[in-house]
DNA sequence: ACAGGTTCTTCACTTAAGTTAAGAAATGAA
DNA sequence: TTCATTTCTTAACTTAAGTGAAGAACCTGT
């Protein structure tokens, strides 16, 4: 399992055995069941998510009802807003399906990017990646009606149309369940 | 005028006057002119901006239609994604206004960072906080329709409304401008 | 001041999303 | 397996956004 981490941490930077054993010494590997709530709104936090294996989900709860906002599957890395501006959380965490992830907090990262700096390297290369990334995924979002978006997440996360419940993906897309429900029967009519 | 970077910056890190004259040495500021086009679609660029008074935004070109994404105004700083992905440009940046900004290219970034280990530490945390301030606005955007966006416009960035034209705002917001101007007709209605 | 262009608003009409409600299908636990 | 709960679909109706077209208001440069 761990394999996994190092595959894409090798991506990035290349790590002596060392290092690889300074990391599994902090043991961070956790298997969470489906359903399994990570984060709640309001409360405080200082661990950030990479997902190995699974599906977590961020949602906010207006008007008691979900707006599930991001997916975050193999291979995707997740640091709360709450964790960058140390307030109380805005949203929920949720396992869409049993998961394994890592959990690592702030304080463990300062410590190991002190000991490790081509390791701080690489989290500023990470994080100037996924903002661009999500600059290009929120332009794609704005510039797309309801019907769009769904066809871009057939090409793009296809997986996602099967593992995750069709009331999620609907406020994913911005639309409500029955909306996506006619949408899809509208697309299945054209061809 | 570079009184207004330093003390962005100061909000991070603290300058020796040898590091504000290292940085004033670049000749990075630039004045330019209201519509002056400073990337088009299918560049390559290696610059990044910092907005110091006036507006620039950032559009795309589909069906030969403009459709305005982002508007960066003081203090906001910008990298447009091909400066990362080291690809042409998706996109078009322009002036909404007489703007004077910094221009600074990423060879330039890495000797500065090289020389200077604090600033790369400054350039770490603004995109963490970017990436997360950009995360939360994308879920405001998801979670809410045209009206309450526009609701939400006036509230957090009023003078917006009236520094951009009415078209811009529009696709800003995900809508035709003839959808704004209902919606405006509208909510004036209400009051 | 004027002419030409751009930008904004209004209208009538079309299309799609929101809402409310009901029932079908799928899922999970006992 | 069965029952209860959750999730998905369908339908009728309401509301708002997209479209096409026209004219008003507003710059901008000469």
């Amino acid at each position: 399992m761990q394999d996994l981490l190092f595959d894409f941490i090798s991506k990035y930077i290349s790590l002596t055995d060392d290092e690889k054993n300074a990391i599994l010494s902090l043991d961070i590997f956790r298997s969470v069941k489906k359903g399994t709530i990570l984060l709640k709104e309001g409360q405080k936090s200082k661990d950030s998510y990479f997902v190995l294996q699974g599906c977590i989900r961020t949602y906010y709860v207006v008007d008691s009802e979900e707006k599930t906002t991001a997916f975050y599957t193999e291979m995707d890395a997740l640091t709360p807003p709450c964790v960058i501006s140390k307030t109380p959380s805005e949203y929920y965490i949720s396992c869409v399906e049993d998961t394994i992830l890592t959990v690592s907090n702030s304080d463990m990262e300062v410590e190991v990017n002190s000991k490790f700096p081509k390791f701080d390297a690489m989290c500023k290369i990470l994080s100037e990646e996924l903002l661009a990334k999500q600059r290009i995924d929120f332009d794609a979002f704005k510039t797309s009606s309801p019907e769009q978006r769904y066809m871009n997440l057939i090409q793009n996360r296809p997986d996602l149309i099967q593992r995750v419940p069709q009331y999620q993906l609907a406020s994913y897309l911005g639309i409500k369940p029955e909306s996506l429900s006619r949408l899809r029967a509208r697309i299945t009519q054209k061809k």
